[in-house]
DNA sequence: GAAGATGTATAACGCCGTTATGTCACGATG
DNA sequence: CATCGTGACATAACGGCGTTATACATCTTC
């Protein structure tokens, strides 16, 4: 067992290295060549794996999704649920400005190498965001928030908070004409759909 | 001149054949060599007429921008400024769920082509929002808002909007849990912000 | 009519994703 | 221990891509 037990760890460098090549040279700096000139290995090394670069790239969204549940995971829960969501929304934008290219293709804005979202990562970009149903839950159960669907409140917060993050990226907010966006949109914003959810 | 007179109609038949072929197949769709068999050229009008495929996107980006602004302008005006602002919100995510390729290029970091979104096409995106803007300030002269900065609320209802529409896009309120998103999450979310913004 | 400019088609270059083919190391089987 | 089958591997090829070089046809201008 010399090179075959490079078998089991190929793959996961195979990830790393398309995680790597996507954040530093974005979408088109992603291809089998190139990754397989990075790991040392033939562009087989992604069909054998994989299948296909589409699934690689699933993998990659799989990897994405799971480090940002990691991310909103580590939020710490403190006594005031009200102020979680907000670190939550946070945590969140700085998960996406972090890792820009990433995030886009997760959310289906790029379509990377003819690939599409699948029921499978929808799922998992669901399952993420039950930390935020869960925490609008806990605000609820509080009392803080009148009783309502936790599930659709969280969306509205998602919602919100994505659709700033997505503008900021795209570079809508980098003009002069707004020099604070956060303190300015994203904050009252948050405020806003917070405050109508008041018992 | 007979196929001269053709010169000037190209450009613009090539920007409708991308935007044609873009919302039938998706971005992987969209080629010189496709586009030439389109319009009955070869692939080199593309580099005449645009200089290469980007410019090309770009141009489609423009038009897409355009089409949004028609939209936006076609909503009436009447004497209730709130209705007014849920109208538009409306426009906008009927147009993009008519658009759903075109919508994506515009605002993702989409890798089309190797396209990146320039400050030409922020600015169009910019002035497309203005008829936000004013939408907003005439709220607030008519004395239903608050005094504020108008460009920043129409900057939380976009957000807001983008956001809920690019989820949707992606799949995520397709779910059965999520039976009516519209009613639970986007009608909800726009009240609330607009709620928090009365005098 | 000659000269330059402009749009075009053809063909090629170097990439790309993908696939077919052959090879070689390994685990299982006798 | 010998054999076989399996699976990962590298190589090479195919078709398609964006792009560019080149040559040709046409229009404009003098």
């Amino acid at each position: 067992m010399r090179s075959r037990t490079a078998g089991p760890e190929i793959k996961q460098r195979l990830i790393e290295a398309a995680a790597q090549l996507l954040a530093d040279e974005g979408p088109a700096g992603l291809s089998t060549r190139r990754l397989a000139a990075e790991v040392g290995a033939s562009t087989m090394a992604v069909y054998t794996h994989f299948g296909g670069l589409p699934e690689l790239v699933r993998a990659v969204v799989r990897e994405g999704f799971s480090r940002l549940a990691d991310h909103l995971a580590a939020v710490p829960e403190t006594d005031d649920p009200l102020l979680d969501l907000a670190a939550l929304g946070k945590a969140y934008r700085a998960n996406a400005l972090d890792n820009p290219h990433l995030y886009a293709v997760m959310f289906g804005s790029a379509s990377l190498g003819g690939y599409r979202l699948h029921d499978e990562e929808l799922d998992e970009g669901r399952d993420t965001y039950e930390v935020l149903v869960a925490a609008t839950q806990r605000t609820i159960d509080a009392g803080i928030f009148r009783p309502g669907d936790a599930n659709a409140i969280a969306a509205q917060l998602w919602s919100a908070t994505h659709g700033f993050v997505m503008l900021e990226l795209a570079g809508y907010f980098a003009s002069e004409r707004e020099p604070d966006a956060v303190g300015d949109v994203l904050d009252p914003m948050h405020a806003a759909i917070v405050t109508a959810l008041l018992a």
